[in-house]
DNA sequence: TTGAAAGCGCTAACAT
DNA sequence: ATGTTAGCGCTTTCAA
C-alpha cells in the first residue's frame, strides 16, 4: 500500500503538500496541484484513514444502537440514516442491542472507544437506559432517535405521537366507533408511554373513556395475536371456541361485544390482532376496526390491510444528519416529525348515517 | 481521556509494560500488573481503538455490505453476524448498496480504506458485481454471503438452495399437484439462478415440466401481488373481474384451470402471491398451493400461513466467523447450509386419495 | 521481566 | 505557496 510519502517523492513535493493538494485544506499551486494527483493516481494511493482519524481525532463514522435490526421497524430507519450519511462520506457503525441492557451500555461503550463522530441511539428503556447514554454523551454528541430516555436534557429526533395517535382516534370516533381498547407494548421504553398517554387524551377529548384497560405486552406479531385472543374470550363471543391454526372459518356469525377498534402501538401488533380476530372469525372492520403504526411494508398486504401512520424516514435521517454537524453544546434539540394517515381496509371507509 | 502514558506515569513503570499488562501480549511481573491494572482503573483509562488499529494493522471491524437492508430477509443475517461477531469484540461496519452497482463498488472501496479485517458481503449482481470484489479480495478477506457472484474463486456461505428447492418440489408432486410454475425475481443474481435450476431439475426427477414459463420480476411483494395477477388473468379465470381493493370475495367458484403450485423464490413474492390469490377468490392451498423461501417472520401469520424453508442464520454467521479467522490464502471455501421446511397451511396437508 | 525508542500514516503548527 | 517537523496513542523490536 503506497503511503502519501511514496506520492510526495513521486510528486517531487513534500508530504504536507500532497495532504493540502488531495484534501484540498489549503491553497496549492495548481500545476503542483496536478502533479499530485497524478501521483497518486499512479501509484494508486489510497488514504489511510486510520491514520487520519488519529491524527485529526474525527473519523468519519458514526455509531447507531438499534434494539433489534430484525424487528422491521428499524431497518427503514437504518436504512434512511446510513443512506443520508454516505451522503456526507460517514459510515455507519451498526450496533443491536438486542433488548438487553448490559448490551447496550456496552455498545456505547464500544462505540466512544472507536471515536465516532456521533451516535444515534434508540434507547431500550425509558429510565434504565439513561446512565449509560450520559456517559457516552459526555465523550460525543448522541441524538436519540426514535424512543428515547426521560429526564435527560439531550437530544432527540422522532415521530410526532401525540399528532399520530390522535389522528387515529379521531378517526375511528368520526366512523363511529365508541368502544376503543389500546393494545402495545409495556410501558418501559418511551414510545410506549407516549402513545399510551395520547390515546387516552384523545379518547377524552370525545368524552369516552377506554372500553377495556389497555393490553400491554411486546412489539411483536406473537404479542397482536394474543391480545386479539383475550379480547376475543373476554367478551365471551361464542365463535371462539373454533380457533384452530388453520383458521376459525367465517360461518356462525355469534353475539360479539368486544372493543370496536382496536388501536395497536405499532403495526406489528396490529397484524397480530387482524390476524387473530380473523381467526376467531371476526370481521375487520365491521366488527371491529384496528389500526396500527409505522407503515412498515406487510402493512399494505395484510387482509384487509392496515389503516395506520407512515413515518418520514428520510425527514428523520436528514434532520440526524444535520444536528450531528451543528454544535450541539448547551440546551436539548427536540425535533418531531409528524407522521402521515395511510387509509386502509382495517377501518370503516365511511361514517355511519 | 487519560492515555497510555498516564496510566505508565501512575503506575511507576514504562508504556511499554502498561500495554503488555494490559493486553497480555507479554509475560509481567505479577505485583506490576496488579498496580498498571489499578492506575489504568482510577484513571478511567479507555484504549484508543484507533491508535491500535494504525499501529498493528488490524481494526477489529469487519464490514458487512447487504443490496438493501429493509429487505426483511437482511436483517436476519445481520443479526445473526454481528451478535456473532459481538463474540469476539468485533465491531460490524453497515454497508447498504441499494441494488446500485455503483454503491456497491464504492463501498467496498470505503471498506477496504478504513482497513477492516474483514468484508461480508451479499453481492447484487452474479457476474457485474465481480470486479469490484475482487479488487477488495485483493486486500482484505471477503466472504460472500448467501449470494454470490459467478466465476470469481472465492469464499463463499450460504443457504443450500439444491435441497431447499428440491424438497418444496418433492412436496408438492407428493401431495399430488402436478402443475407448477416458478416465480421469483430476474435471473440477475445467483440466489435466483441457483433457484431456477433445482426447481427445474427436481421437477424433470419426477417426469415433470413447468405448467408455464417462469415469472421473473423482483424480491419483493408488489411483484408477488403481480405474478398472482398475470397466472389468474393468463389462464382466464371468471372472478378475476372483482379484485377489488377489498379483497376480491369468496363467492362463485368458477373454473380455475392455472398451475396448482406456485413455488416462490423468497417469501417475499410468496406473500405476495398468497394476497394476489385471496383477492382474486382463489382458495389456498386447496386450488393453489404456494411455497416461500427464507422463513421471515411473516411466514407465520399470512392466511394461509406460508409453507417454507427456514434458513440457519447462526449457523451461517458462525462459519462466517470462522472463515474469518481462518487463513483463507489459496483455495475457495464453499460452505451451503441446509434449511429446514417449514410446513404449514399453504400447503395441502395430507395425499390425495 | 522491563525500558528506551522507533514508527504506523497522517495533519497542522510554524517556518520560509 | 511550500517545506520542516512534531506529534496523535499505541505496539514492538532491541537492549539491558
Amino acid at each position: 500500500m503506497p503511503t502519501i510519502q511514496d506520492v510526495a517523492k513521486l510528486a517531487g513535493v513534500s508530504t504536507a503538500t500532497v495532504s493540502r493538494a488531495l484534501s484540498g485544506s489549503r491553497p496549492v499551486g495548481a500545476g503542483v496541484k496536478r502533479r499530485v494527483q497524478e501521483a497518486a493516481e499512479q501509484l494508486g494511493y489510497r488514504h489511510n484513514v486510520l491514520a487520519q482519524a488519529l491524527r485529526t481525532q474525527r473519523s468519519r463514522t458514526i455509531g447507531m444502537v438499534v434494539p433489534q435490526i430484525s424487528n422491521p421497524f428499524f431497518p427503514l430507519l437504518v436504512e434512511a440514516v446510513e443512506r443520508r450519511l454516505q451522503q456526507d462520506g460517514i459510515d455507519l457503525l451498526l450496533c443491536d442491542s438486542h433488548y438487553d441492557l448490559d448490551v447496550e451500555a456496552r455498545r456505547l461503550r464500544t462505540l466512544t472507544d472507536r471515536h465516532v463522530d456521533g451516535i444515534i441511539i434508540s434507547p431500550l428503556h425509558a429510565t434504565d437506559s439513561a446512565p449509560a447514554i450520559r456517559t457516552a454523551a459526555e465523550l460525543v454528541p448522541v441524538i436519540q432517535i426514535d424512543r428515547q430516555v426521560e429526564g435527560l436534557a439531550g437530544h432527540w429526533v422522532g415521530v410526532d405521537d401525540a399528532v399520530g395517535f390522535s389522528q387515529l382516534v379521531d378517526l375511528l370516533v368520526a366512523r363511529g366507533r365508541r368502544r376503543l381498547v389500546f393494545v402495545s407494548s409495556q410501558l418501559d421504553n418511551s414510545s410506549a408511554r407516549d402513545r399510551a398517554q395520547t390515546f387516552e387524551k384523545s379518547l377524552a377529548r370525545h368524552g369516552l373513556e377506554p372500553a377495556a384497560p389497555a393490553l400491554l405486552g411486546r412489539f411483536d406479531v406473537s404479542w397482536g395475536l394474543e391480545a386479539a385472543q383475550r379480547l376475543v374470550d373476554d367478551f365471551g363471543d361464542s365463535r371462539t371456541s373454533g380457533h384452530g391454526p388453520t383458521g376459525g372459518g367465517h360461518g356462525g356469525y355469534g353475539v360479539y361485544g368486544g372493543p370496536d377498534g382496536v388501536v395497536c402501538g405499532d403495526d406489528l401488533i396490529a397484524l397480530g390482532v387482524l390476524r387473530g380476530m380473523s381467526r376467531a372469525g371476526i370481521a375487520v372492520p365491521d366488527e371491529v376496526a384496528v389500526t396500527g403504526f409505522d407503515d412498515i411494508a406487510f402493512a399494505e398486504i395484510s387482509d384487509p390491510p392496515l389503516t395506520t401512520m407512515r413515518q418520514q424516514w428520510d425527514v428523520m435521517a436528514d434532520e440526524c444528519a444535520r444536528l450531528l454537524k451543528q454544535d450541539l453544546t448547551g440546551g436539548s434539540r427536540r425535533i418531531a416529525v409528524a407522521p402521515l394517515l395511510q387509509l386502509r381496509g382495517s377501518t370503516p371507509r365511511i361514517a355511519p348515517a
